[in-house]
DNA sequence: GCCAACGTTGGC
DNA sequence: GCCAACGTTGGC
């Protein structure tokens, strides 16, 4: 079992509208970077655990827990024009681009605020509070799994 | 809205 | 293959 920590903009995709989809699951579609990408399809199994996080927002941090519900699979907006995710290089004999399904698991009892995540030494190799860190998905060690659930 | 950090693109 | 220009991310 891995653990990951995967990055949202509440404004586009929230934690509260993923517990809204039906069967409180949704696929993962939108990622162009290639080492989410390889994390999405050479790494994820279903039944992984992931932190859901929201970025881009007023107050950034960890929101909730969901796991990976299907292991990677085509991501289809990049072979749809009208999306603004499509990509021309990218084809269904040979995809570039991934995606996994994510499923609800539960809130957090209170969002633990990135400020909060960075002050603690135990998770300064976190890449989520390294300096200049843009992944989407990230990496989360079974230790820094715990510790980050002990701060609920 | 600003801007630092970083990935990608494309000229050479 | 180098690297400047450009676009994007995301905290603040």
């Amino acid at each position: 079992m891995n653990y990951w920590l995967m990055k949202s903009e509440p404004d586009a995709f929230s934690i509260d509208d993923l517990a809204q989809r039906p069967d409180q699951t949704e696929h993962w579609d939108g990622v162009r970077n290639y080492q989410a990408r390889n994390m999405m399809r050479d790494a994820m199994t279903p039944g992984d655990q992931v932190f859901f996080y929201h970025s881009n927002c007023a107050v950034p941090g960890i929101v909730g827990i969901a796991e990976v519900a299907r292991e990677a699979y085509p991501d289809f907006t990049a072979f749809d024009p009208d999306s603004q995710y499509f990509d021309a290089k990218s084809n269904v004999a040979q995809p570039t681009w991934f995606m996994v399904d994510v499923r609800f698991v539960r809130k957090l009892t209170r969002t633990l605020t990135l400020q909060e995540l960075k002050a603690k030494p135990e998770l300064a190799d976190l890449a989520l509070v390294r300096r200049g860190n843009r992944l989407s998905i990230m990496p989360v060690s079974a230790g820094q799994w715990a510790f980050v659930l002990s701060l609920e």
